[in-house]
DNA sequence: CACGTATATACCATATAGAGTATATACAAA
DNA sequence: TTTGTATATACTCTATATGGTATATACGTG
């Protein structure tokens, strides 16, 4: 409940997230669309309210919910330390990931605000500990 | 169970991956560094074994673990649908975002040098609210 | 062999999330 | 006001995930 990623291992949830990016929507909208039923909807709107991922405002008798994308920075965030995983190639990806995670010991970048400093990028190859 | 979504939900799955990311743990390493039972771990690494998080190599009596990102890509790749919304500076994240979801909303940026042959995106067509 | 270490698993107890049904609330239209 | 529409919530039921404890299994060492 407290979590970001617990909120979004609810697959409707994640539909409905999906839903928002495209525009706002009225919970009927959303419950037509999904094919859920109303009250399922309204819960796992109130859930996702309450854990800061929308918003709503009031429409007369509707309620229009929109996106907000703090939340689904948190689990970007987290995912940040994997992505050197699967950036073998040196393109854009990587030069996001020195923002992050920051060792340009490259060459000609406009050297961006460096925050914290971290471990070198490294391969871990086999170590006896 | 299944989705990827669900297996990092968990805060300790989360940890070990966390841990796993340094470098291969063997069980008991990772129950001491995590302050868990040794069960626990066990079960956890089940977990995260059966879904394809992580895979095991046999060291004696010792199983060594180690990360495994495909599943981590899964919930990079989600998410990337949501980026936009908080990729308001224009720079090397913004041109990764245009290989996964070819739709910028920004302008202009000083337009650094391009590297690799890339089917370059216009990012000068603001449309979103 | 007996023993200690490392890990896995079976069993149990508990908590909690999600769905459904029914109902409450708010507004609009007639 | 009565009626219909839109949404929220209370209540109940059920399934499942997680943690603990105890035990099984496998290996290495003396």
């Amino acid at each position: 409940m407290e979590s970001a990623f617990e909120i979004i291992a609810e697959p409707n949830r994640r539909a409905i997230l999906g839903l928002l990016v495209l525009s706002e929507q009225s919970v009927g909208e959303i419950e037509r669309r999904l094919r859920m039923s109303q009250p399922a909807v309204s819960k796992h709107l109130r859930v996702l309210r309450d854990a800061g991922f929308v918003e709503a405002t009031v429409d007369a008798q509707r309620r229009l919910y929109r996106l907000k994308p703090e939340r689904l920075r948190e689990v970007d965030t987290w995912l940040a330390q994997f992505r050197r995983f699967w950036s073998a190639h040196v393109d854009a990806l990587e030069r996001y990931l020195d923002r992050v995670d920051p060792n340009p010991a490259k060459e000609a970048s406009p050297a961006k605000k460096q925050k914290s400093a971290r471990p070198k990028r490294r391969t871990n190859k086999g170590e006896r500990k």
